[in-house]
DNA sequence: CGGGTGCTTGACTAGCATCAAATGTAGTGG
DNA sequence: CCACTACATTTGATGCTAGTCAAGCACCCG
């Protein structure tokens, strides 16, 4: 029994090697136009990343090019921690956004408690399983907008940046079920869509939207 | 910005009350019979536990009293290992089980990579996601069955030990889909089930299995 | 023997995917 | 300024998949 131990404190991001994007001087922010990449699947992981501004999407692709994305990152939220030293995802900017990196120097070692971000991003990852496997399409619509809403106190308009298949592919569904979803929430007097891309959400009746996600 | 740091190397398990179960004199195993609770939902979380043999499932409640399983935990795994110091979910012995608990004692620290085990969880976390979204019933079960069969290397006929309705609230069908497809399954002499309880799944071509979750 | 439990099968239905087309907006070039 | 393309969103019609309800079977135990 208990092979599998080993030893406490190897807490800080695996990955030596400078890439691409992390060669930002001192681990500076960087700032990303929409849909640029800031890693692949494949390459070597070598930072996590902190969101300042904007949004991040982090994704994998099936064998059949089918896109999924299992979660949106924003502000004040980490991503790019792995498992091993390489990554098993994508990561892309969903707007105009800024990040800030972490690299693992051994003379910089900065004080990030890694299993607290971790925790963090498991939590987020076993709420989604209860969302998309519990839930109807209009109840998982509901579930998304209450977590962009979540993400903008006070405030009861607010932009979600994502695109229909963006959500639609976070969610499981197609972009033809999220559009009719965000009709019938319309339609419900729950909120109201703005902008050129309908991607500004007025919320109306909040306590209505909390009502569906149950 | 980085409003969020904290400092490193609080990597030992949160709480401090000693609770039922592991009461057990210094962390030594615990045999459950089968559907005997480990923890339960708002307990104080006080140990995590690895599986010594049998299986344990992670579950959670929903508002409408629907059972949603998280996880299976086979030989080997951890489980336990929360965000807060309260339980968020259920942990119950599937069979016959055999579980090590861990307390976080301040004298008797010991060395367990919790990075490892939050990143392990993660990453099952994430996998799941794309076998739920992604696939058709018949193909998430087949991947359910090729995960199981992954625990039994080298052997061709193994005990699930799982019931259908534990399936399929894993999986998010319901126990009639679940036993439609294994019959799918039978009938592609992909496997054959033997036992009293249909539970002994014997792989005739693991090759076929495989490809089904692609 | 009867009742309980777990698994399977059948008939029917609701909901989402699929395919197709319309709308609205921005950008380009004549 | 208008025609044209490109893209994102929306709407409509249709079919299939999995959920629902119901029943039947196999096994076990009192």
């Amino acid at each position: 029994m208990l092979q599998n131990q080993t030893i406490v404190k190897q807490t800080t991001v695996e990955g030596h090697r400078h890439g691409h994007i992390a060669g930002a001087a001192r681990d500076q922010s960087i700032r990303l136009k929409p849909d640029e990449t800031i890693y692949s699947e494949g390459e070597h992981a070598l930072a996590i990343y902190q969101v300042e501004a904007g949004a991040v999407r982090i994704y994998r692709l099936t064998a059949r090019g089918q896109r999924y994305i299992l979660s949106f990152c924003g502000k004040g939220e980490w991503f790019g921690l792995e498992t091993g030293n390489v990554r098993t995802d994508f990561a892309e900017a969903v707007c105009e956004t800024c990040i800030r990196p972490f690299r693992a120097d051994q003379d910089t070692v900065v004080p990030i408690d890694l299993l607290h971000i971790a925790l963090t991003n498991l939590a987020k990852a076993q709420h989604k399983q209860l969302v998309i496997t519990e839930q109807s399409a209009l109840k998982r619509v509901a579930a998304f907008v209450n977590e962009m809403a979540d993400r903008h106190p006070r405030d009861c308009e607010f932009d979600m940046m994502m695109s229909r298949s963006d959500i639609a592919d976070y969610l499981g569904l197609t972009v033809e079920t999220v559009a009719r979803c965000f009709t019938k929430l319309r339609e419900k007097r729950i909120l109201r869509l703005n902008g050129k891309l309908q991607r500004v959400v007025r919320l109306l009746d909040h306590d209505a939207l909390i009502a569906m996600t149950i």
